[in-house]
DNA sequence: ACCGCCGGGTGCC
DNA sequence: ACCGCCGGGTGCC
C-alpha cells in the first residue's frame, strides 16, 4: 500500500470517467450499453505493459489494484494516447506510447475491452507495470492478436481453456476461489436471491414503532422494515466492500485505497412483494425518521404543534429490543406545554444538526425570495384544484385541500419573515412546526434538507395520495405537495419547505434538462416507487433520476432483479455506491463474473444486495410466523342441481363431445386438436352456468382440412376466442408464461406472437408447431382480434331468462343482505358473459354493484375497487369480477387498515 | 532514472 | 573531427 500519501481526488480525469452520467463516457470503450458489452466475455490473453509519467499525476494505486484505461484521442502530443486512471478516476499516468499505438487501434474499433491491474503497485516514481487483459467477442480475437503482433507484442495465453477461468487471475481481487464455468440460468439466479433473502430475515427482526402521526398500526414485518430503513438512513457504516485498514479506506474488490471515507449509502432497496405495505412503510419512514431517528416535526390541527420529545414510544434503532405496538386507536395528543421557543431550543440541544427554524434562516438564505405573495397562493390553489382526473379519491382530495390551505398559510408566514428579514422573527410564534433546514447553497450553514421527493408512475399517484390520507392521523398537517399539472409551483424555496413532494417519472423527465427545479432542491430523501423503471441507463428518465440531489435514496420495487444482473447496475448508480457508478467497475467486478458463472462474482453480488435490500414475500415469516395473518379461509361448497331442461341440454352436448374426442383418440390426433377438446370442455362448463352462454352446437370440430380460407379463419378466430375467454390462465408452450399477444396457428394452437415468431424464424421453412409438429408459417398466424362487444343482455331484457346457478346465487346474496345489508360480496366467474347475465337479476333486486373485468382500463378498475370499498350506506355491496382480470394484482380489502 | 537518449564539448597516449 | 568518447542535462503522452 505504497503511494497513498499523495493521493488526491477529483483529478482531471473525472471528466473521462463519468460518474453522474454513466452513459456519456463516450471517449472510452465503456461507452456502450448495447448487447456487445454483454458478449465480450472471451478472454483473448494478457500482456505486461508499462505505465509512464507517474510523476506528473496525483492518482496512486496499490498493489493488485484495478485501473481503468481511457483513450485520449484529443491528446496534443499523441492521438493514440491511453490514459490510466484509478478507481476514483484520478489519473495515474499514460500507457507507453508504442504500446498505446497498438491499443488505440484495438480500443477505437471496439475489438476488445482492455482492462488493467497493477500487480506490484508503485515501485518507482516514473513508471509502473500493468497487466492488461483483453476481453472481447470471439470473432475479434484474431484481429486483436495480429494488431498486437504488428506492433511487436505477443499476448500471453490465459491458463486453462475456459475463458471464465481467467477472471479470478486477472480481474478478481486476487482471490483463489475455484472456477465455476457453469453459467447460471435466470431461474437459478433468482432462486439464489430468494434463498439469500430468506436467510437474511433472521437478522432483521428488530422493530421500530412509527411516529404518532401515523395512524395505521404497522404490522410486525412493517415495523421491522421501518427499523431497517431507519437504521440504513442513520447509518455511518462503510458501503459494501469497503474496509478501514491502517487509517485508510480500502475497497476489497478493486484494491483501491482512499484517505477519505467513501460516503455511506443512506438508503437501499425495499423489495417486498406486492401487498406487504411498501407504501405504508415508506410513509412511516418519512414521518418517523426525520433526523437521527426523530420524527418529522409536523403540525397538528388545532394549533398544537408537536416536536416529539425523545421520551416518546418511538424506538430508536440504536435502542435495544423491540418496543411494543402502540394502541390501535390514536392516542390523545401528547400536548406540549412548552412554548414554541422552548421546543425549538430543546430540539436544537438534543440534536445539533437537527433542524433550524425556517423563518430564521430563510431570510438570509434566500435573498431573492421576493416572489409576490399572491402568486404563491394562487399557484398553490390551482395545483390542488387541477391535478389528476381524480373522480375517485374524493377524500384524498379534500385532505389535500386542507393541506393546501395549511401550506399556504405557512408559506405566507415564512414569506413575511423573509421580507422583513430583520432576523428578529426567530421568536415568531408560528415557527415551531415549520422547522426546516438550511438548503444547499445557502453558504453558511450545514445542509439539512427537509422534503422527501417521491417519484412514481402516474398510475399510482392517486394511490400515494390516498395512502397518505389513510395512514396519517387526521389532525396531522403534513405539507404534501403534488408536483404535477400545468400550474405546478417551480420555486425551489417553496419545494424545499414541503415535507413531501410527490411527482411522476414523466414530470421529472419533462422537467429534466430545462434547468429543473427538482434538480436544484436538495432533498432529504428521494423515493423511487416501482424503481425498476429506471432500468435503462440511456433513458432520459433514468438520467433525470440519477441527477437528483439527495441525502438518502430509496428504491421501492417488487421485482428489483427483473431481468438480469444488468438491472442492478442502475440501482447501484442511483444509490451512489462507490465505485459502481462508473460502469467499468461494475462490469469488471460484478456483472461479467456473474454472467460467466463465476462463484466469487455471484457471492459479491449477493453480499451487495444483502446489505442494501430488504425483501419479503407473502410466504416469508417474521419471528416465526407468516407475515400475513389472514383470517381463516372457509369454503362452502354449494351444489346446484340443474333443471331438467338444462340437464338434457348438458347431456346432449356431453355425448357429442365424447363422440368427437374419442374419434381423436382413435386417430391419435388429440394433441393436434387440442383446441377442440378444450372448446368442448368449456362449452360444458358454460352450460352449467347458463344455457344462453352457448350457441347452437355447430359442426366445427375435426373438419380442419376441408374448408375455404375464410371459413378456416373464422373457425380459428372463434377457437382462439373460446380458448382465451375460458378464463383459464393460458400458458404459451414456448415461454411457459401467460400469453402475450396471443396468436393461433392453423393447427389451432395458441402461443405468444413473439415466441412463435422466434421459433419460426430460427427454423425457417422447416418450422413445426411446438405442440403437434404440424408445419407452421408466420403468414398463417392469426392474431386474436379482441373480444367482440356482444350486446349485454340488458339490451334485450325481454329475452332474459334465469338458470339454476343464477337462482342459487341470488338466493345466497339475498339471504346475506337480509342478515346484514352492508355486507360486501365478490361474485367471480371465468366468463364475462355470465357476469352480463347476472347484472339483470342484481338490478332487479336493487343491488348496487360494481364490475371489474379485462375490458376496463386501469382507471375504471381503480374506480370499481374504490367504490366497492366505500363503507358508506348505499355504496355497492357486490362486485362482479372476472377471474382473469381480478385474479392478480388486485388489492381488495374491506375495513381499511386491517 | 542506479536507466537510455540527446546534443555539446572535445580530441594521441 | 564527415568519427567515438565522456559527462551533464534531461525525462509521459
Amino acid at each position: 500500500m505504497r503511494g497513498l500519501g499523495s493521493r488526491r481526488f477529483g483529478g482531471v480525469s473525472h471528466a473521462d470517467l463519468q460518474e453522474e452520467e454513466p452513459s456519456q463516457s463516450s471517449s472510452t470503450s465503456e461507452s456502450t450499453h448495447d448487447q456487445d458489452a454483454e458478449e465480450e466475455n472471451r478472454c483473448f490473453g494478457t500482456f505486461q505493459g508499462t505505465i509512464v509519467g507517474l510523476r506528473y499525476y496525483t492518482g496512486t494505486v496499490n498493489r493488485g489494484e484495478m485501473v481503468a484505461l481511457v483513450r485520449q484521442p484529443q491528446n496534443p502530443y499523441d492521438r493514440n494516447a491511453v490514459m490510466v486512471a484509478n478507481v476514483y478516476g484520478s489519473q495515474v499516468g499514460h500507457i507507453k506510447k508504442e504500446l498505446a499505438a497498438a491499443l488505440a487501434f484495438i480500443m477505437d474499433r471496439n475489438l476488445a475491452r482492455v482492462e488493467g491491474v497493477v500487480p506490484y503497485g508503485k515501485t518507482n516514481s516514473f513508471t509502473m507495470t500493468v497487466t492488461l487483459t483483453f476481453w472481447g467477442r470471439e470473432e475479434n480475437q484474431e484481429a486483436v492478436h495480429s494488431q498486437m503482433k504488428n506492433h511487436g507484442y505477443k499476448l500471453n495465453a490465459v491458463k486453462g481453456s475456459s475463458s471464465a477461468a481467467s477472471w479470478d487471475r486477472y480481474g478478481g481481487a486476487g482471490s483463489s476461489s475455484e472456477i465455476c464455468p457453469v453459467i447460471l440460468t435466470q431461474e437459478e439466479l433468482k432462486n439464489a436471491f430468494d434463498k439469500l433473502f430468506d436467510d437474511l430475515l433472521e437478522d432483521r427482526t428488530r422493530e421500530m414503532e412509527a411516529a404518532e402521526a401515523v395512524r395505521t398500526p404497522l404490522l410486525l414485518h412493517q415495523k421491522q422494515a421501518l427499523y431497517w430503513m431507519t437504521s440504513r438512513e442513520n447509518s455511518s457504516d462503510l458501503p459494501p466492500f469497503w474496509e478501514q485498514r491502517s487509517g485508510l479506506y480500502f475497497n476489497v474488490l478493486t484494491n483501491f485505497g482512499a484517505r477519505e471515507s467513501p460516503e455511506s449509502v443512506l438508503g437501499g432497496i425495499l423489495a417486498d412483494d406486492m401487498g406487504l405495505g411498501k407504501t405504508l412503510t415508506t410513509i412511516a419512514l418519512i414521518l418517523s425518521n426525520f433526523h437521527n431517528g426523530k420524527p418529522l416535526p409536523v403540525k397538528y390541527e388545532g394549533g398544537a404543534s408537536e416536536s416529539r420529545p425523545s421520551t416518546s414510544s418511538t424506538a430508536h434503532p440504536a435502542q435495544k429490543g423491540a418496543s411494543r405496538r402502540k394502541e390501535d386507536s390514536p392516542k390523545p395528543l401528547q400536548t406540549l406545554k412548552r412554548s414554541h421557543k422552548e421546543s425549538d431550543r430543546t430540539a436544537a440541544s438534543e440534536d445539533d444538526d437537527d433542524v433550524v427554524v425556517v423563518s430564521e434562516t430563510r431570510a438570509d438564505q434566500k435573498p431573492t425570495a421576493s416572489q409576490p405573495k399572491r402568486q404563491t397562493v394562487k399557484l398553490h390553489d390551482v395545483d390542488f384544484g387541477s391535478s389528476l382526473d381524480s373522480s375517485r379519491s374524493a377524500s384524498a382530495k379534500s385532505r389535500m385541500k386542507k393541506g393546501s390551505g395549511q401550506t399556504v398559510k405557512l408559506h405566507d408566514v415564512d414569506f413575511g419573515s423573509a421580507l422583513d428579514s430583520s432576523g428578529s422573527s426567530l421568536d415568531s410564534s408560528k415557527s415551531a412546526s415549520t422547522k426546516s433546514q438550511v438548503k444547499k447553497g445557502s453558504g453558511t450553514s450545514k445542509k439539512s434538507p427537509r422534503p422527501t421527493l417521491i417519484i412514481c408512475p402516474l398510475s399510482v399517484l392517486t394511490n400515494w395520495m390516498d395512502q397518505f390520507e389513510q395512514h396519517l392521523r387526521e389532525d396531522v398537517q403534513l405539507n404534501l405537495y403534488l408536483f404535477y399539472g400545468p400550474d405546478r409551483c417551480r420555486q425551489a424555496s417553496f419545494l424545499s419547505e414541503q415535507d413531501v413532494v410527490l411527482t411522476t417519472y414523466n414530470v421529472l423527465t419533462s422537467e429534466y434538462g430545462k434547468n429543473s427545479v427538482l434538480q436544484k432542491v436538495l432533498w432529504l430523501r428521494v423515493v423511487l416507487d416501482e424503481g425498476h423503471i429506471i432500468r435503462n441507463p440511456d433513458a432520459l428518465q433514468s438520467k433525470a433520476v440519477l441527477s437528483l440531489n439527495a441525502e438518502r435514496r430509496w428504491i421501492l420495487s417488487g421485482t428489483p432483479i427483473q431481468n438480469s444482473v444488468k438491472d442492478v447496475w442502475m440501482l447501484m448508480c442511483f444509490l451512489r455506491l462507490k465505485p459502481f457508478a462508473v460502469r467499468e467497475w461494475w462490469m469488471r467486478v460484478i456483472q461479467r463474473p456473474v454472467m460467466m458463472g463465476n462463484k466469487e462474482g455471484l457471492k459479491n453480488l449477493q453480499a451487495l444486495l444483502k446489505v442494501l435490500t430488504m425483501r419479503r414475500t407473502k410466504l416469508s415469516k417474521a419471528n416465526g410466523r407468516p407475515i400475513l395473518q389472514l383470517p381463516e379461509k372457509k369454503v362452502f361448497l354449494q351444489k346446484v342441481v340443474l333443471s331438467k331442461e338444462e340437464r338434457e341440454r348438458y347431456e346432449l352436448e356431453k355425448a357429442e363431445g365424447r363422440r368427437i374426442i374419442s374419434r381423436y383418440m382413435a386417430d391419435g390426433t388429440v394433441l393436434r386438436n387440442y383446441a377442440d377438446v378444450l372448446a368442448i370442455l368449456v362449452r360444458l362448463r358454460l352450460l352449467c352456468c347458463h344455457c344462453d352462454l352457448v350457441g347452437k352446437l355447430t359442426e366445427t370440430a375435426g373438419t380442419a382440412d376441408s374448408s375455404s380460407p375464410a371459413e378456416l379463419r373464422e373457425r380459428l378466430i372463434s377457437k382462439i376466442r373460446l380458448v382465451l375467454s375460458s378464463g383459464v390462465d393460458e400458458e404459451c408452450a414456448v415461454c411457459l408464461d401467460s400469453l402475450r399477444q396471443p396468436v393461433i396457428t392453423h393447427c389451432a394452437h395458441v402461443f405468444c406472437k413473439p415466441c412463435i415468431c422466434e421459433v419460426i424464424q430460427s427454423k425457417q421453412l422447416a418450422a413445426k408447431c411446438p405442440l403437434c409438429r404440424a408445419n407452421i408459417k408466420s403468414t398463417e398466424l392469426l392474431e386474436y382480434p379482441g373480444d367482440e362487444e356482444d350486446s349485454r343482455p340488458t339490451d334485450r331484457k325481454d329475452q332474459w331468462r334465469s338458470s339454476s346457478k343464477v337462482e342459487a346465487l341470488m338466493t345466497v346474496l339475498l339471504k346475506l343482505r337480509s342478515e346484514d345489508p352492508t355486507i360486501k360480496s365478490l361474485v367471480v366467474s371465468q366468463f364475462t358473459k355470465f357476469l352480463n347475465i347476472l347484472e339483470v337479476p342484481l338490478r332487479e333486486s336493487k343491488f348496487s354493484f360494481t364490475r371489474l373485468d379485462g375490458t376496463m382500463n386501469q382507471k375504471a378498475r381503480a374506480r370499481a375497487v374504490s367504490e366497492l370499498q366505500d363503507p358508506s350506506p348505499g355504496s355497492p355491496t357486490v362486485m362482479l369480477l372476472s377471474l382473469k382480470a381480478g385474479g392478480v394484482g388486485l388489492n381488495l380489502t374491506y375495513g381499511a387498515g386491517a
